[in-house]
DNA sequence: CCTATATTCAACACATCAGTTGATCAAGGC
DNA sequence: GCCTTGATCAACTGATGTGTTGAATATAGG
C-alpha cells in the first residue's frame, strides 16, 4: 500500500481541529446541509463553510446538491486510509515489542 | 471510549507532517537517537529535534536516556487511540451505507 | 581538566490557519 | 420579476507552525 504525501498532510491535519471532528461525529450519523452542520456551533456560518472546504479537500467528505442546498457526506474509504497508514507503523512496532517480550522471557527462564 | 481533544488536536497535527511521519516510519523499525533520525533529512538537526518535541508533546513517542544521548521509541498506544478514534466514525457511516444498500435492494425486489 | 559530541534553547523570518465582517452568487417561492 | 434563503468569496487580523542561525547545556573520553 503506498500513499501520497500531501494526501496525508491534508487528511491529518483537517482532523487537528476540534470543529472538524465533530463535524465528522454529526455526519457519521448522516448527511448535513452546511446550515445544519453549523447550528450547534457558535461561531460563523462562513468559519464553519471554510472548515467544510478543507475536510473536502481533504477527501474526509463529498457533497452533492439538492436545490440550493449542498448536503455534505462522510466518506468512509479516506478514513479507512488513514487507519490503514497507522496501522502499518503501529502493528509492525507492536510485534517487535511482542518479540522483546518473548526474548526477556527466555532469559528469565534461563535464569531460574 | 471518551477522548481528549486537546490531545487529539496534538496527535492528528503531529502526523500532518510529512518529516514527522517519516520519522514515525523509522522509529516503527526500532528506537534511534536524534541524530540518526535527522541523518536522512535535508533540514537542520535542530529543525528535526523539534519536530521530535511534537512528537512526544503529542504522546506518540516516548524518549529514554543514554549518556548524552536521547533515543526515541514509537509509542503505539497512542497510535491505537487514533485508529480506534477514527474507526468509530468510519464504521458507523459504513453500517449505515450497508443499510441503505439493503434498503435499495429490497425496493429493487419489490419493483420486480 | 579540556575538548568533542549529542542535544536543546532563543530569537528571528516567513507562511499558513482560524476567525471576523461585508459583499456576492445562485436557487426557490410567491 | 423580486425578495428570501443557502452558501460562498474576499479582505483583514491575530495566532501558530516551520525553518534558519547562533549560543548554551550536558555528558563522554582522553
Amino acid at each position: 500500500m503506498t500513499f501520497d504525501e500531501a494526501a496525508l498532510d491534508r487528511a491529518f491535519l483537517a482532523l487537528a481541529d476540534p470543529v472538524r471532528r465533530a463535524l465528522i461525529a454529526r455526519l457519521s450519523r448522516g448527511p448535513a446541509t452546511v446550515n445544519e452542520l453549523a447550528e450547534p456551533f457558535p461561531i460563523t456560518l462562513q468559519a464553519i463553510s471554510r472548515h467544510i472546504s478543507v475536510l473536502e479537500a481533504a477527501g474526509l467528505i463529498t457533497r452533492t446538491r439538492d436545490g440550493q442546498r449542498r448536503p455534505c457526506h462522510l466518506a468512509p474509504n479516506a478514513l479507512e486510509q488513514l487507519t490503514s497508514w497507522i496501522d502499518q507503523y503501529r502493528l509492525t512496532t507492536e510485534r517487535r515489542f511482542r518479540a522483546i517480550d518473548a526474548v526477556l522471557e527466555t532469559v528469565k527462564e534461563q535464569d531460574q
